[in-house]
DNA sequence: GATGAATGAGCATTCATTCAT
DNA sequence: TATGAATGAATGCTCATTCAT
């Protein structure tokens, strides 16, 4: 009520209370509670009673920091989103090798999205984009869309550099993910899969994509200059 | 338990009234009802008193012939296997022309997959994989599993003519498909994209996809003869 | 189940279990649950479980049977004001003793509005008309404007017969009715009285609001005839 | 309980804090705040936390003041009644030339009690009387009844001039007020009007209510005095 | 064996009230 | 003393399931 002290900054560091929806414990808290829950059973099969439960905080107190379910689930969403993309893309950002780039990012990629907790959450956004096509949507443009243009951003470098030459980059980008995970995302997605591939496996799978999208669009370059350096 | 005694009821026409839960009329015209309804608004949705109007039964008699909504809806997704995968791998069956083979292959799978019907039921899957796995699991296995054992032996084949080299064709053919719905499955599912792809989306996906594979895959004699047919 | 008898009539008096939402015994029921409680406890705070548990049927059957609780209060209202009204009329269909005919008219009148039970329900009519206007709108609608327009009429036949003069017949009428309640209404409705005025008292009233009336709109004929038959 | 200790903070500049829940100034602006919503949406509709923003209170601060949202209530309508029924009789003060004294009076009573605010407030009073009766007597009986009181004071006096003659002035006073409202309360409590009647409508009634109260009650030396001062 | 009326636990959401700060 | 974040009982309503007919 009367002057904060001088050195008050951008974080407002006092013990007192926060306001109603800001405290970011609390949020964080009411979240985690969602996470386990919705992941567990679902958005439609989850209630907001489990949830409370789960999250050891009031119904009320709830819905003072998300309007509705939905929020909460959209909120929930895109966390799980930001953690689950986060650091992905970051092997192409500085151009050096491009096999091994290319198997070092689709071994990230993979194993990635076929961990348990990602597959999981993704299925939850599957199971709600009937309800709600929008979430759905937006996870995807937020996610493995911006993926993709990352993608597509680094075999427009390689093609620059001369190294590959492909008809469709867009397309091109959109057939590499995919052999990256060669039947990985829908086997663990239908559960048929029940636990993630090993390491092992991804890398066998994304060696021979990479090389089967190498051998449909490397350069001449590309191949001489991996001669060039397998025999130095 | 079959035969009612000799006396039944005049109304009855059939041999005989069959046993509570055997009439297989009935259970069909349930499964039809269950089909609508499910597809439609998905598995929590979906109420029973829909299905109940939908199928022109009562009650009751749905839970003669089926325990709860869980074991109908797991019901119906084993049929609608049936349905869905069904002459989808004919084509496959007759070996002629590789490339042209695999583009009408790859783009008859395309279509089917990407149908909003049939995406419609994939997500009410996958959403009801994670309370039910097995159901995914069973779904996954007799439909896109047998699906790609048919193009395993199809690509086996082709080897066999010396037409293509496929170190691992297990993997081969999970590369193939992926190649043939590149991005589309991921965006259908999420709802990224609300409708299905047009057809020539498709084929030029499709066409492209099997020019990757082709000059994987291909052997030097399957692109000798493609010359010679072309300057035929 | 086949061949109901031949003297089936317009009335079904099987025996057999009534649809859903048709037996009039438990609509009875519910209603006079509902009475109960709403009239109580008002509109509002007049809660779905009291009334479920007022009237001995289940929740889901209250709804089978009523679209939701705002509908369930109207058809206690249009019940009420049915009961209400009923017969209140009939004095004014024959046409005799002017006078007389008034005050036997204004007395049943008055006692029905005031009486307890239906003051009750007048009140909880107003008090739920701050949020359902229409609803207080028919309420008054079909029961006091219907009412007036009889009052209305007879005023008329009145007049035809060179008995009363009168400049606005519809005005006329409102004063009349005010004039046999003189004061009643508010007291009660404002529960100022917490019981129903007397019959003594509320004769009192009427007598007088009758000839405060006959002297403002009776005709030299009226006087005369009366004279002379009081004479006779 | 009423003097604070000397060292009383120093931003309270007012003679020593008033004791929790003693403030005349925050009384009145929660009363104030109160007012808005309750009168805008009615007791059960109004939430405590609309007052608390109106009011710019705490919901604490609230609490301190009233024991709960009916005692609130209670306060209100107290102050309200007094507000509406302020200078409604001044005009019966002097008394001057009668029948337009009447219109006059008549007039003024007929427009505030039929005012939508008022309409309003007296909705929520009906409704809450059948939970708070004693709420609704009070409101009645400083309002309404002293209203009455004072038109029964006036009419004596014109009694007393020789202009009227009534055998029961009580019973004479309150027909005189129904006959200035004719028909409107009802209509207006009933919202079967949603709006106020417009000021010549009222002038129209109360004109004519005047008009059958003066025949019916006024003196040959009431009547002979109007004719003379209109011939003049 | 079939029916569909009835059940009541369960849902998401609201809000009067409390009490730590 | 004043505050407003937190509480949780209560709300209207739905729907999978049961069981008397």
């Amino acid at each position: 009520m009367v002057d904060t002290t001088a050195d008050s900054d951008l974080l407002d560091l006092r013990k007192g209370r926060p306001a109603a929806g800001q405290d970011p414990v609390k949020r964080a808290q009411i979240i985690e509670g969602a996470r386990r829950v919705f992941i567990d059973k679902g958005f439609e099969a989850a209630s907001m009673n489990d949830i409370t439960r789960e999250a050891g905080v009031s119904k009320g107190t709830i819905y003072v920091y998300f309007e509705n379910k939905e929020e909460l689930f959209e909120a929930l969403i895109e966390e799980e989103r930001g953690t689950i993309f986060k650091n992905m893309y970051e092997v192409l950002d500085h151009f050096e090798d491009l096999r091994k780039t290319l198997v070092k990012f689709g071994t990230g990629l993979s194993i990635k999205i076929t961990s348990a907790k990602v597959i999981q959450a993704q299925r939850t956004v599957v199971g709600a984009a009937d309800r709600i096509p929008e979430l759905g949507a937006r996870f995807y443009e937020r996610g493995p869309k911006r993926g993709h243009d990352k993608v597509v951003s680094f075999l427009n470098e390689a093609i620059a550099r001369g190294l590959l030459e492909i008809p469709d980059v867009d397309l091109g980008a959109y057939q590499f993910t995919e052999l990256c995970l060669a039947g990985l995302f829908r086997q663990c997605i239908f559960s048929y899969r029940t636990k993630a591939p090993s390491q092992a496996e991804i890398e066998k799978i994304v060696t021979s994509g990479v090389d089967v999208f190498l051998k449909a669009y490397g350069t001449e370059k590309f191949f001489a200059e991996e001669r060039a350096s397998a025999s130095a």
